[in-house]
Formats: C-alpha cells, structure tokens, sequence
RNA sequence: GGCCCCAUCGUCUAGUGGCCUAGGACACCACCCUCUCAAGGUGGCGGCACGGGUUCGAAUCCCGUUGGGGCUGCCA
C-alpha cells in the first residue's frame, strides 16, 4: 500500500470556508476514497495575519458538515505549516549550498525603480552572480534554470512555460522567514504528497513549484488544476463582493448532502440525466480527466433547486428531527409557545414547500402566535369580497359543531360556496387570512385541522370583529 | 503590458469525427392537477463565439481572430 495515493488539501485560514475549497476539498476526499488514498490536511497559517486557533477548528467543523470526517482512516491532520519553519529554511539553505539560490540585498522599491529604468517588469536577476553571503536585510532567491519547465496536468494537458519568463523569486525574506512557495513545496515533499488537487488559480505558481521539486531531488506530484468558481460577473469569487462563506449557507438551512451534490456538479457531470446522486456514486464515477477546463458560476438558484429536492427526499422523521434546531433558534414567535407536537403534524404540509430550512419558521408561525400576524395587503385584498363577512360568520357557526377532521371542515365551505355560486378558490381566501394571516401556507383544512376547533372559532371571530 | 488558461442554450453540463434536425438540469413561459402556495406531470423558449483549414463527413482535429478569466507580492 506504499504506493497508495496522497492527496492533500492546504487552506488558508482565514476566519471562514470558501466555498471553492469546500469544492476543492470535496474532489480531493473523493478521489483519496476511491483510489484507497489518503486525504491530508495541511493548514497554511505562515502569514502571521491569517493565524487564529478558532479559524483551524472551523476549517476542521465545516470539512466534517461535508462529510469529510477527521477520524476517518483515509483522513490526516491536520498538519501546521508553521510548525515546519525550520525545515523549509534548512531547505532553503541546501538550494543555496547546491547554488540553486543566491542571496539578494534589493528592496521592493529598488527592483521597482531598476525596473522602470530598464522599461521590463519585475526583477531582472540583478543579484546572480553578485556572490552575497547573505545577512540582514537579505532575501534569498531562486535561480530559475534557462530552458523551459513543463507541467504535466491531469486536467489540462500538457502545459509549457519558458523558464525566462519566470523571475528569481523569493524563498527567503530578509527577516528570514520562509515564503509560501518553498514551505508548499517543503511540505508537500515531507508528507509525501504524491497528488496536488487544487485552483486553476495556482497554475502559474506550479512551474515554480516543479523546479523546487527537482532541485530539492524528487519528481514532482501529478498535477490537477480545476477551474475556478465565478460569479455572476464572471470573476473569481471573492470574499468582499460574493457570498462565499460555507457556513453561512449551512445557517441558512442549506443541507450538507445538497451542498455537497451540487459542488461536485460544478466543473463535472455524473453520467446519466440526473445531477442529484448520493455522494457514493460520486466516488465511483468522478475522474479528474472528466473535469470541465471553465470556470464555473456558482448558481445560488440551482444550490436552492438540490436542496428543495433533498428536503423532499427524507423522510418525515428527518425531516423533523433537521428542522428542529431552526425552530428553536426561531424568534417569529414567543419560544415557550412552541409545540414539537403540533410542527410534527404539520410538517408533511411544509415539507414540500420550502426550499431551504429556514423557511420552515414563517411556514408554521400561525400555529405558535397568539394571534396570527395580519398581512395588511392580504387582508384589505380578500377581504373586499363582498362575500366575504358572510363566509367567516357562516363558517364560524357550521365548524362550532361539525366533525373535526380536514375533509368535513373542507365539505362544509364546498357546501357553502356552491349554494353562493362561487368558487372554493374564492371563498377560502378570507377564511385563511382570518386564521393564518396570510393568503399563502400550507392546505388550509389541514391547518385548521391543526389549530383546533376553539382557537379557529376564535380567530374568525376575531376576524369578523375587525370588519367591523 | 507580460505569462498562462478557457470558449456547447441566460446558467451548470452531456457530447471525445458519422448515433446530433446537439441530450439533461436550473431559471423562464404555457397547460394539466388543485382550497392558496408549493410539489408533481406535460409541453415550450433557448446554444456549438467568429473565420479559415483537415476530412467523404466536424460541436468534436489544426490555425487564426474575437471574447472572457487567472497570475504577475519579501500574501497564501
């Protein structure tokens, strides 16, 4: 098992989960499952402003909320880059022993101005052969090979860049901290990653990546690029103009295995004519050759779509037991006012009418208020009917003594509504805004079922009184 | 600017030279069902960016154009 494949996922802290990581970690878990490898966690926290030990546990919490469970046996980690310092650094120095690195004493603003001189962008390797032992105030750079480097990619091909076109960069800062590159690199060769999954985004840093490789004396992983998510604009997804935090879709009544369904649909296609698969098919059928070369939108619409119809799917007893904490956390009504009895018998109303779970409070608030809260334009609109007094004050009387169970309270108002030549359409209209407030909810009979014969007199009483 | 990537309905995709008068999904529209709203069912709208090749035959291969995107830091 030696030759077992290892993948590596590498986030960044940074205070909450990107949705395109919880992608990119997805394809990595799927394929450590299927190849029988291992997923590696590696937090990148070298740059001091993106370490906080509570952004590790969310990075660990919402991996687990995408079923990439940490105590898992294909599972490893997480690992901490900052905890490597010294081994990038003794790294670092072996490149400058073997002279793959030299040290160079320019500032960000002399390469700058040199650059403006020479009319060429960045930095032109003025410190090659300059023969610096390096001290304060030093960087150490790389001294990029002439020739070319090419990156063997499992998604794209075979992708070529000109090693002139790649600067000296940076592995040492001149307060001797390692840069991103190396540590990557370092990391990645100590735990022997044999697989880089990750965003299209690092594709220009991967020939970097690949000459450190060879000159720290390995063979470089097998590379995978995938397309980046975008928004509607078509940029990259960012933190400042999208909403990309995974939690927060997880706030607002997201499922986990909807999430998870639709990620994996982004840039790839199970076979067949249906996206919504259990994850398992997902680990048999998706290969990284599969994968689209496009960025990809993420579609805040079609993520709603997968989790309507996942909500749909579970059973009644899920459905309840998922909607519980949304309920509880819920302030559309006074807490004590809840009744976990009467959510479950309306549940199988409201379950094939929301979308997402935090619709479910605004569903059933009429069952937990005292008094339903009036829809000011629902009600002046049904209301108007002319009709409409009679109806409440008929139907009042008729349910004050009739079976109560939805289909005789439904025969009463049919009874009524064809002896008006009228429509049931109609003629329900000023009933369900007297008792729910609204003109919209779930079946009327069955909420009224629900409600309970005194509390529905009461409320259409109360209704008529406010006709006036 | 330089380097790199990409290009099938509005969106996500199927498609790897003939099965394509291009299939599915989301969205949208219509109809059916119906106590409202959903769900469900049926149907519709809508696409191979453009121009050259290669080939008996191109969405599929090649070149160019155009258009998008990514990277370009002593961030990761």
């Amino acid at each position: 098992m030696s030759d077992a494949p290892r993948y590596r996922f590498a986030p960044s802290p940074t205070g909450f989960f990107h949705v395109g990581g919880a992608r990119t970690a997805l394809y990595n878990w799927a394929l450590a499952l299927r190849t029988g490898g291992t997923f590696v966690l590696r937090v990148e926290d070298t740059d001091e402003s993106r370490n906080s030990p509570e952004w590790t546990q969310g990075i660990i919490d919402a991996l687990s909320w995408l079923g990439i469970d940490s105590k898992s046996p294909r599972f490893e980690g997480p690992y901490f880059q900052s905890q490597n310092a010294e081994l990038h650094v003794a790294a670092a120095l072996r490149l400058f022993d073997a002279g793959n690195a030299y040290w160079c004493d320019l500032t960000p603003d002399q390469i700058q101005a040199r650059a403006k001189e020479t009319g060429k962008q960045g930095y032109d390797g003025y410190s090659r052969d300059r023969g610096l032992t390096g001290g304060p105030g030093q960087v150490l750079r790389f001294r990029v090979p002439a020739g070319k480097t090419i990156v063997t990619d499992l998604v794209r091909g075979d992708v070529e860049f000109a090693n002139d076109t790649i600067e000296d960069f940076v592995l040492l800062r001149s307060n001797g901290s390692p840069m991103f590159l190396l540590a990557n690199v370092v990391d990645d060769i100590e735990m022997k990653i044999t697989n880089v999954v990750r965003a299209e985004e690092h594709l220009p840093n991967t020939p970097k990546q690949q000459m450190l490789w060879e000159a720290l004396g390995h063979a470089a992983p097998i590379w995978a690029h995938v397309p980046v998510l975008v928004n509607e604009q078509r940029k990259k997804l960012s933190k400042r103009r999208d909403k990309v935090a995974l939690e927060q879709y997880r706030e607002e009544g997201i499922l986990p295995d909807a999430m998870i369904n639709y990620l994996m649909t982004l840039g790839w296609a199970p076979a067949g004519d249906t996206e919504i698969v259990p994850w398992s098919r997902i680990v048999d059928e998706f290969r990284l050759e599969d994968v689209n070369h496009s960025p990809a939108f993420f579609d805040i619409k079609k993520l709603a779509s997968f989790n309507g119809d996942y909500i749909r799917a579970m059973t009644l007893e899920a459905f309840i037991e998922a909607s519980a904490p949304v309920l509880a956390a819920s302030q559309a009504w006074p807490s004590d006012r809840f009744n976990a009895q009467v959510f479950a018998q309306a549940a199988p109303l409201v379950q094939t009418r929301v979308v997402t779970l935090s619709e479910v409070p605004a569903m059933v608030d009429f069952l937990f208020l005292a008094d339903p809260a009036i829809d000011e334009d629902a009600w002046t609109k049904t209301m108007s009917a002319d009709f409409a007094r009679e109806v409440l004050t008929d139907f009042a009387t008729s349910v004050a003594t009739s079976e109560w169970n939805h289909d005789s309270l439904k025969a009463i108002l049919e009874t009524w509504t064809e002896a008006h030549g009228l429509k049931l359409g109609k003629t329900q209209a000023p009933i369900r805004v007297a008792v729910t407030g609204r003109t919209v909810g779930p079946p009327l009979f069955e909420s009224i079922e629900i409600l309970g014969r005194d509390e529905t007199i009461r409320r259409l009483n109360s209704g008529i009184a406010r006709l006036g």
